[in-house]
DNA sequence: AATGAATGAGCGTTCATTCAT
DNA sequence: TATGAATGAACGCTCATTCAT
């Protein structure tokens, strides 16, 4: 570990608290983990956190905020804008789940620890949230246009899709953990096959529409 | 409200305290709620928790078992052994999709509230969640049968079915919540109408398999 | 043990409780034995306990009181009138001491739990105790009497024998406990020879007198 | 009273709290006596007593380590090597019984508040109680030894002689409390006169060997 | 810039005590 | 007579937060 006492410009301390409370946060709950334990993870002392971060709270939304910056990214550059849609959808779909399989930790903050907490905890960990959800339904919509540009999905069933993902991708991170022979892309293609499955299925009319 | 220090039989004090800490831990969750907070909701002091259910722990446990036997029950109920299977996996999935939608503190504790805590917080917690996860991978696995009862998905894919719709139904439910036009049953068509758009494209060709 | 709910004159279960109390407190010390305990013990529910003695503390005066009484008691009975008084103390400590080792409960409730709660605690159980000093000190003055019916100890003096003796017999108590295979008869014969060889050595200009 | 909130090393900060305490817990008893009690007595808040001393129970632990170092080194210092083992083991004894007479707060603390709790309250109290004992022990085994380095007592006696020394300097105590005019030093001048009386009545034939 | 020292406020838990039956 | 049901009050302990250096 980094020797005590040194003095660093402002950005990379911050950046460090950061590292450290996402880490911690996501491992021992938000109320569970001390601003002493984020602080010792950190390398830093207490009164380091509040000079710079303020409070808790805020620290906890720092951390929600920079998540959610890392996952729209990861998103957006995953969607090339020359692709065929179709692709775009898929490939997209597939970087955010190994996105999700990556970085547990931050998904844990950003999506299990900030629902767990009163919704009224933070106006800005809400809005934080959302455009993680609408970066994704952005992604949905551009991924179900035909190739003239017609839609084929409304707006509100983009949104709905995307949820349906960020659900299953949220759900699915528990199995990957009790599952370690299987990786991030292995599952996706498992979801993609069961979903052609399904398309099979109807096609030989072995399920009749419900 | 009814006038204080009512002795009440024990059976009947036990069900009206789970019934208010399941409300108060949905919405507070679990650490911020205080057991103050769950005996005013419960209209009772605070040592009455102590007295029937131990802890605080303990009785938040109770929660997750009660609620947890509730959506089994749900789930099982709606599985009707005469019916063919196909029909029986969409139904099942309609009643938990409703009771998700309906019982939103129910499954605000069961679900989100459980995870958030530290996976070591209680090995019974975990189990009681493991039913409810098993009772719906059972529900696919009948579901997902052929008429002649071959078996057309593995265990692992209908496990991974079972987790997505444990997710999505999660994940939907904030939805829900925002949409409040919407209802349970308004949400499940979509969806179902969802699979089949991507059934037709597929039959098209619009859609191109990944 | 005894089927509950029976009817008992007040005068039997007074003794079942104080019986109990006086276990319960000796083990536990009195902080940190409930009334809960006490009624457990004595076979019997809590409010029993406030109806026949009102409250935990003058619960635990009743114990000292009673266990005062059987002390001053078995000494008393000890010193017979007509004997020699040399003989009479000795026998009266002896029968002092055994009863200590016998009654260790009793013991450790009239002295060291007693002398442990706060002084102001209970005017009543200071009386107590000193109710069994003087009795002491009064064997003392007995036993320390010529045979003329002159003093050879003043009023003071025997007092402060009286402590010894008591403060003795208190510490000695530990030391029978860590030691299985002595008696409280071989205990006192011990501390009587130790006399005889102080005895012994000042006669013998062994011990120079301080 | 000293101004609030004054920053002082933690080494002066955790004397003053085992100061406090030693005082509070001998004076209410280690029950009665809050960790708030101990806090107003030491001038400082309630969290100051956890961060430096952890809990209640490792604070009275640490009472009782400190107190009993305390004894030991006050009966150490008295036991000159050069001098005669019988002034020794008077000398001694007077500093014992100064000792108690002086700190009545330590000793209540080391001797009756230690005993009065459960013995399985702590075993590490236990123990720094043994090293009293067992330092009493010591010397009167060192002061009962003939000029020529014979023992005159067995080991076993001399255990015997320092409990009885021990209980006597606790239980008289109590009597100079009861009689300010006294000091402990004339204490132990009567102590003395008494056991010469004892010898003279053995010499003159008037208390026959029990 | 950085930290050891310090505290106000609150929570989980217990227990002596009372009430209603 | 006897007890299950119920609570007020207090205590041990923790933690986010600030102050003084």
């Amino acid at each position: 570990m980094v020797s005590k006492n040194q003095r660093l410009p402002r950005e990379v301390r911050e950046r460090q608290m950061i590292d450290a409370a996402v880490r911690v946060f996501s491992r021992s709950g938000y109320h569970t983990a001390s601003v002493e334990d984020v602080a010792e993870a950190a390398g830093i002392s207490k009164p380091m956190v509040y000079i710079y971060l303020g409070s808790k709270e805020r620290l906890f939304t720092a951390c929600i905020h920079r998540e959610a910056d890392r996952v729209v990214e990861a998103v957006r550059a995953a969607v090339h804008p020359g692709e065929p849609p179709e692709l775009g959808l898929w490939s997209a779909l597939r970087v955010f789940f190994r996105f999700v399989a990556d970085n547990r930790d931050s998904w844990a903050v950003l999506y299990q620890q900030a629902r767990a907490q009163s919704a009224a905890f933070s106006k800005e960990v809400a809005a934080a949230r959302c455009r993680v959800i609408d970066e994704i339904t952005a992604m949905v919509v551009a991924g179900t246009r035909l190739p003239g540009g017609e839609r084929i999905v409304s707006e509100r069933d983009a949104e709905i899709l995307a949820r349906i993902a960020i659900g299953a991708a949220d759900s699915l991170i528990d199995w990957l953990l009790e599952h370690p022979e299987e990786s991030a892309d292995s599952l996706v293609e498992r979801v993609v096959n069961l979903a052609l499955v399904g398309v099979e299925r109807y096609n030989t009319g072995d399920i009749p529409p419900p």
